[in-house]
DNA sequence: CGTAGTCTTGATGTGGGTCAAGTTGCGTGG
DNA sequence: CCACGCAACTTGACCCACATCAAGACTACG
């Protein structure tokens, strides 16, 4: 457990101009005025795969974007049983504006690369930046709408078709689809999880996991030759086994 | 599967001031002049338990608050699997203000009143409106919180943790308790599902939570002799059993 | 007092968990 | 370049919590 200020943590530097999420993150509705005054709080900050970045109960100084990677969120039980309750992706937001204690524990999935800002000064601009406000609302909606989809998985769907599900998920945003359109055709994609943290996202264990991966490989849904990527031949396969 | 303009919809009136739920709803921040706004926007509506209020997919024209009564939000697989994905109280929001496509159902689980807006104008006053907004903006973090603390239920709990949980919840919800400190001693409470809704939400069959109910009262922890109430004779007995 | 809906209870089945070996991949050092 | 060690993954055998199937029992309402 450790908190942003690592000894290992990296420094980078990006215009907001030249920045990858400018348009999907929280300052995406932003003008330039408002980007400046974001410029002047902001500070990169590099996490290697593995690293705690927010632990629960503990308060949380700093709040901010994705910019690279990917940031899983858990919850535990006392007796240790742990759910990824959260799975963020570039342009993501990390740690509750207004809140100053965590939820949960915000972990680096893959090596990560954030944008932060000081919570009290980013709550002070949020208050004052209705276009910051709306489009973190916008944001907080789609979130909640993933994680009833997900309710859903974890209350109704049979193993096979949570992963197949999973799969999917990846499948849509490594071919950058939007809400719209569905995937079609191949895909090949990585995957940002070990099989573990498919089994805590997915409220399975482990070896339940692996199996159904073999077994969806042996049917020829998927296919892969390590564990840390997949090729789907057909995606419209890949959603009939996802069950929705 | 029916809308807002039912022909047993009853209408109702009160004052935004002497509305009960005036400070806890999204309106919770506004002064005089917004609420004036507001008012002159509202239209109450009663809806009777088991009514749909918004069907999965179609457009909602209307969105507003919860004044009186429970409504439950679910969402399908083609084959009929139904899990509850949501579970709103007095205060709480219906519907996306800024999405007309309704990701799920809301039924009304009891006899429920709301104050309703068409979603059109309702969002133009959002936009113009850093109180509604700010407002919104926490309650919907405060349901995606919830939310997750309902992943961690799904994926990892047993089915007599779980009903513990949910029975916890109703409790500090009749017993008054914010989110400081904790329910302690003895509350009584009435269920505002079936046993049927109460295995929607839980991702449980309905055989699953008759016979944990019966056990949890053979074991002490619960006592009740209608299944629409309970009585939790000590809070504290309970929270262990539902694990965290 | 009959019928329908909801709830309870029992008997039986099964998907996924648990426990226990392997196996594979990879970084490290000889 | 190979041997070693470790972590992640796979596979198998067995088990159990919950689902499924099937009666009953209670309540409400005509």
């Amino acid at each position: 457990m450790q908190s942003f200020a690592l000894p290992n943590a990296r420094f980078s530097h990006i215009r907001c101009g030249a920045c990858p999420i400018r348009e999907r993150a929280v300052c995406a509705y932003c003008d330039g005025d408002e980007i400046a005054k974001l410029d002047a709080m902001k500070a990169y900050r590099d996490v290697e795969a593995g690293r705690d970045i927010i632990a629960a109960g503990e308060d949380c100084a700093q709040v901010g974007s994705i910019v690279k990677g990917v940031v899983k969120l858990t919850k535990s039980l006392p007796d240790g049983r742990t759910q990824m309750v959260g799975l963020l992706f570039p342009g993501d937001f990390v740690g509750h504006p207004t809140r100053a204690a965590a939820e949960f524990d915000a972990t680096a999935a893959t090596d990560v690369t954030l944008c932060l800002f000081k919570r009290g000064p980013f709550e002070a601009l949020l208050r004052a930046t209705p276009h910051l406000e709306q489009r973190l609302l916008e944001m907080t909606l789609t979130e909640l709408d993933a994680a009833r989809e997900w309710l859903l998985l974890l209350g109704r769907k049979t193993a096979r078709e949570r992963i197949a599900s999973f799969l999917l998920m990846l499948a849509r945003r490594a071919a950058g689809v939007g809400r719209e359109r569905d995937v079609v055709g191949a895909v090949e994609c990585d995957l940002p999880l070990s099989r573990g943290e498919m089994a805590a996202y997915l409220g399975l264990t482990i070896e339940t996991v692996s199996r159904h991966m073999t077994r969806l490989r042996a049917d020829g849904v998927i296919d892969f030759d390590n564990a840390r990527a997949v090729r789907i031949p057909d995606a419209g396969t890949l959603a009939v086994e996802a069950g929705d």
